[in-house]
DNA sequence: GAGCCGTGGTC
DNA sequence: TGACCAAGGCT
């Protein structure tokens, strides 16, 4: 057999089983979010999906909670300028999430009357949402029969089925097909299984060291059945020292605490220049400047994120 | 499809 | 301690 091919099915008694025993878990188990808490509204939901993105849980949190009280509905969001969503977002990473979440409120506004759309394809279309967070949304927030695949579910189904330490580095075709043979065939039954296998993959069956001895369906596990197995392949690991990532960030960093516009050569000196600058910018430039960062480096971030639509220019002057 | 895009916690 | 990792998306 291939090694792109999925083991064997387990038959339908199996499979009831395993969606008995994992939702089981999870009504026992799961964590009291603040956007599962079945009264949410799908805007509250599309925020969380967002900035979970590549983020644990506990540092979306309060971000996501002063989000909220700020911009509680789509249009509140869209009536805003960008800048100020990217300022929001704060340290949460990847600060493009935000200038997306914010193109994604007047996408919602403009095609949507200002009401997330329910419907995958709708979600699909809108900016930043991809195949998970359409999945994610339909099912999460409006109760519809989609296959949510993340990778804690990658993981989970690599694991439980496959008998694989991890899923393979990109998704598959073949795991699709066996995420959709799994989903119960009853609607609430289905959006259970979605979140339950997200959680066990969450809580228990992580990347690192899963905590098979609590697992629910340990007996059941094909990797545990096999002994364990390493993983095919080395994860690659990211590099942070010295890249264009490092130095983006430090200089988003000096743009978020500029609330009115900085003057350019704050940024285009490496965080070393010859002009004043307000107080509370101090930490941030020293942070910029403590990368020394060669000047054909910065020269490519600074311009890097004018493109990106991160930062504006105008007149000498940089905000976000 | 591989590479890029932030940040901070963890072991 | 530094490498790995966290509810991905886009090019």
């Amino acid at each position: 057999m291939p090694s792109s091919q999925i083991s064997a099915l387990p038959s339908a008694r199996d499979i009831d089983l395993l969606h008995d025993r994992i939702n089981q878990w999870y009504l026992q188990h799961a964590r009291d979010l603040p956007w599962r808490t079945g009264a949410n509204t799908p805007w509250e939901v599309m925020v969380s999906e967002f900035m979970l993105q590549q983020t644990p849980v506990k540092r979306v949190l309060p971000v996501w909670e002063t989000w909220l009280e700020r911009w509680p509905t789509p249009a509140d969001l869209a009536a805003e300028e960008p800048g100020e969503a990217v300022r929001a977002w704060g340290r949460l990473g990847y600060p493009r999430r935000a200038q997306r979440l914010h193109a994604a409120a007047v996408a919602v506004l403009e095609r949507h009357g200002g009401k997330v759309p329910a419907s995958y394809e709708e979600l699909l279309a809108l900016p930043g949402v991809g195949s998970y967070t359409a999945a994610a949304i339909s099912v999460f927030a409006f109760g519809r029969r989609a296959t949510v695949i993340d990778t804690n579910i990658r993981r989970v189904h690599a694991r439980l089925i496959s008998g694989k330490a991890l899923p393979s580095k990109a998704l598959t075709a073949a795991e699709t097909r066996l995420a959709e043979a799994l989903m119960p065939e009853d609607l609430a039954e289905s959006n259970l299984w979605n979140v339950s296998v997200m959680e066990l993959g969450a809580l228990i069956c992580t990347a690192k060291s899963p905590s098979c001895e609590q697992c629910p369906v340990f007996d059941r596990c094909a990797w545990v059945a096999a002994g364990k197995p390493e993983a095919d392949y080395q994860p690659k690991g990211q590099a942070w020292a010295g890249t264009d990532r490092q130095l983006r960030g430090a200089m988003l960093s000096v743009l978020r605490a500029a609330s009115g516009g900085v003057d350019r050569t704050l940024l285009t000196t490496g965080g070393k220049p010859d002009v004043a600058y307000p107080a509370e910018l101090a930490p941030a430039i020293r942070a910029l400047a403590a990368l020394n960062s060669p000047s054909e480096q910065i020269d490519r971030c600074y311009a890097g994120l004018l493109a990106d639509g991160l930062a504006q220019e105008k007149a000498g002057l940089v905000s976000l």
